[in-house]
DNA sequence: ATTATAAATCTGTGATCAAACATCAAGGAA
DNA sequence: TTCCTTGATGTTTGATCACAGATTTATAAT
């Protein structure tokens, strides 16, 4: 067999309509493009994305699967609607389980993984300042899983992307008020990174709850506006 | 409007063929049907169920979607086939996760579900000493997730489900081996029912984790029968 | 005999179509 | 008017077909 590593290949790309509506769909849910309780329907997605139905269908199969949308007794297929004891539930199972991946990460920590979570830490207050919440939601998740990647758990991250695509809808509102007023000031990200530096888990599992636990201190606070909950059973 | 609880109504059925097969093959997975590594086809699949290649492919998808089966660049998909240091990820995972789980349904707990918990630990002596470890597994199964919905969790029972799918496939080995000879004596699950029955959490937790890393063992152990790991990225 | 090349087969992907089902609005009976 | 039924419309589900990539088998050349 001759060696093709060697030959500087790129890796061809084989994505398939479905990977991309998927990815397309994914990253909407992910930063809050749709809202909570918002009806996706199999044509009208499929139109918009100029595809047949059934890439759509498959795609949405999929995130049903991931817990990223529910799929009513209706057949019909919505963004989940939490209710306030929902989000609770949530994030205590956030702490949980970002919480072993950060843990883990701890140990196996390396200089050029620091240096890159800080370098990420410069790039947020940058955009910080200038308030574009959109680049801002994007490095905060670039943040977290170049930590959880660090666990070097296969396990755990398909679980924390499921928990991530679950809060998705309701990020858009926490990252509004971040960027608005509250919780200003203390930069959690920073905290995470000393205690990382240190090989300390549990300061740096601290610090990630203190993280987590804000973004959903400005959601719970903001409940109110849109009340419809009910789609837990 | 008229009142139609007294009707003595049944809940209509409105199973749609892709979830009867969905509901064939995570079964399959669960009691470890298919061995790991292996394919699974689509065109044969769907013959064997007697349907059309698309229920089929919409379960595959789903079941891709939540870790018990995986995907290979191929597009063809199979068995995970775990290496050792993935089933130890597998286990720790458990341990995280299904530990917060019981320590949850600890403070929930109720005498009516502790009931129901001693009646299966009876159920299971009497097919443990017929060996039929077919209905032993099953009745382990319902044991846990008996507990595991006492936690009141609607984000931790998917996850969990999905992680008993992963280890599903491994299960047969670590079910026959505990029949036949290793770890006969010492029931977990009573040490958990009465930590419990004393709301004591901690305690519930530790003997599960004692419960869950038996099983681990007995697999690691043999698991160089099919030593043809290599599935994990 | 071994390797390389080419043909044939197999398998998954995506489009299109028909049927089952849900939803909603208009029309008719009490 | 109010409630129920009926019909129209839109949506999902399952089947079939065409195509493309992958795998295997067969053939040819060294």
């Amino acid at each position: 067999m001759s060696d093709h590593s060697s030959l500087g290949l790129v890796r061809i790309e084989r994505e398939t309509v479905q990977e991309r509506v998927y990815a397309a769909l994914r990253d909407q849910l992910m930063r809050g493009g749709f809202e909570p309780g918002q009806k996706l329907k199999i044509g009208a997605l499929a139109t918009a994305f100029g595809t047949s139905a059934m890439p759509v269908r498959e795609a949405l199969n999929r995130l049903t699967a991931e817990r990223a949308i529910e799929s009513m007794p209706n057949r019909s297929v919505r963004v989940p609607a939490l209710s306030k004891h929902a989000l609770r539930d949530l994030m205590e199972t956030r702490f949980a389980v970002e919480g072993l991946a950060v843990a883990r990460a701890a140990s196996n920590m390396t200089s050029r993984t620091l240096a890159e979570l800080r370098e990420l830490i410069d790039a947020q207050s940058e955009t910080d300042a200038e308030h574009i919440s959109e680049a801002s939601a994007k490095q905060n998740r670039a943040f977290h899983f170049t930590i959880y990647r660090e666990s070097g758990s296969t396990v755990l991250l398909p679980i924390i992307e499921s928990l991530w695509l679950q809060f998705g809808p309701y990020l858009r509102v926490a990252s509004e008020r971040f960027d608005g007023r509250e919780g200003r000031g203390t930069n959690f990200h920073v905290e995470i990174v000393e205690a990382l530096a240190r090989r300390d888990g549990d300061a740096a599992r601290a610090a990630l709850e203190l993280d987590i636990g804000r973004a959903f201190e400005l959601v719970m606070n903001a409940e109110t506006l849109w009340q419809r909950h009910g789609g837990v059973a």
